[in-house]
DNA sequence: TAATAATTCGGACGTCCGTCCGATACAATT
DNA sequence: AATTGTATCGGACGGACGTCCGAATTATTA
């Protein structure tokens, strides 16, 4: 009877690990041993599960993406008028960036990595591109399926990105909290029938 | 008389070899023996002109930062009429983005770096206020300085840095022209004397 | 149960890294 | 010219890294 309890593949206990190192030290510092001490696994282990160290990376990167998706669309699934689209999203960031600003950095630390290393980029291509869609989908739906759409939710994602930057990087001076408030201000201007975004 | 033609202090030759390596491959895979050998000299003149890696960097990154700020402050130094400020800084960054994408790569990955290694974050702090500041400055100079003014220059400047990294990232859905343009009139409406931004 | 396959482990291999020492070349000063 | 200080070099040191092999263990199948 004492079956499946804690019985997770070990491949899971060393992804979660990965996450776990990686958002506590970043890519550059990080090394395999690191991962597999905070797994409780043999070294070896890692290269048996996943070849080497960028298929590793590469599944973290698919892991990350999926949640936040996932995240994103749970928050958003409930929207029923579009104005309230900006207002949520920017909570949302808000929130993760307090509760869980290691998860934010770890994002970071992949786009980062993904300017780099060609074998990341398609993944957080993906990402951007989803969530960017996911935006633009919800942005005043009953309109016309302008370009212009999509181009305002990729601001209005880089404006997210780039203050969570900010934030992490000197949360002395950057008060998230106004910050964040303040973005769906500036942006539901933008959202106005005056369509003015050529 | 071949006086002092090419006559450059080695030092500033290591630097730039630096920037440029690490403009070209990322600080996570960049290595001393490629910017000595980039820059035409011994490895261990890196340490005897910066102390060590970490020296370096910060070398180049207060270079980096120095030109930064040098150069929006070019860019805005005729600057009349206040409503100009966000469509020149878009521009601006569009063209740094179109003509020396590694030097942008570069500010990226030393913000990245920020993240993690206590040593650079006061510098990158001190660039990104520096150029919230600057911003803020121009920002309705005939109004109240409220600080309402400094958190839009924030999220003026993150989203220039979001969508740098989107388009970085990825150049082929991403379009900076359209988005570089569009992003001064999500901008201009909240400047706008309806200070609706609490 | 015997045989076969899938996991897990410890440990070693070769490589590359950042650091730094001792020697040499150059420049400036006395 | 002799001396002193600075600049430059080659090379070596210990260590950490990613990778991967061969054995041991466990699970699956026949």
């Amino acid at each position: 009877m004492t079956d499946r309890a804690e019985k997770r593949p070990q491949s899971d206990a060393i992804l979660e690990a990965a996450c776990h190192c990686l958002a506590q030290k970043g890519y550059a510092e990080i090394s395999l041993r690191e991962i597999a001490q905070k797994a409780g696994v043999a070294l070896s282990q890692l290269h048996y599960h996943y070849k080497n160290k960028q298929g590793l990376f590469l599944a973290v990167l698919r892991s990350v993406a999926d949640r936040y998706i996932a995240e994103i669309e749970e928050e958003l699934k409930d929207l029923r008028d579009s104005r309230a689209l900006f207002p949520r999203v920017a909570a949302f960031f808000q929130r993760k960036l307090d509760k869980e600003p290691g998860r934010l950095r770890l994002f970071l630390d992949l786009a980062n990595l993904s300017l780099w290393d060609e074998s990341f980029r398609p993944q957080m291509q993906a990402l951007f591109a989803d969530l960017a869609d996911t935006l633009e989908e919800r942005l005043l739906s009953e309109e016309d399926p302008d370009r212009s759409h999509h181009n305002l939710a990729r601001i209005f994602l880089g404006a997210l990105v780039g203050i969570s930057l900010q934030a992490i990087l000197d949360p002395q001076r950057v008060h998230n909290a106004e910050l964040f408030q303040m973005v769906p201000n500036v942006f539901q201007l933008a959202g106005s029938p005056n369509g003015s975004l050529s």
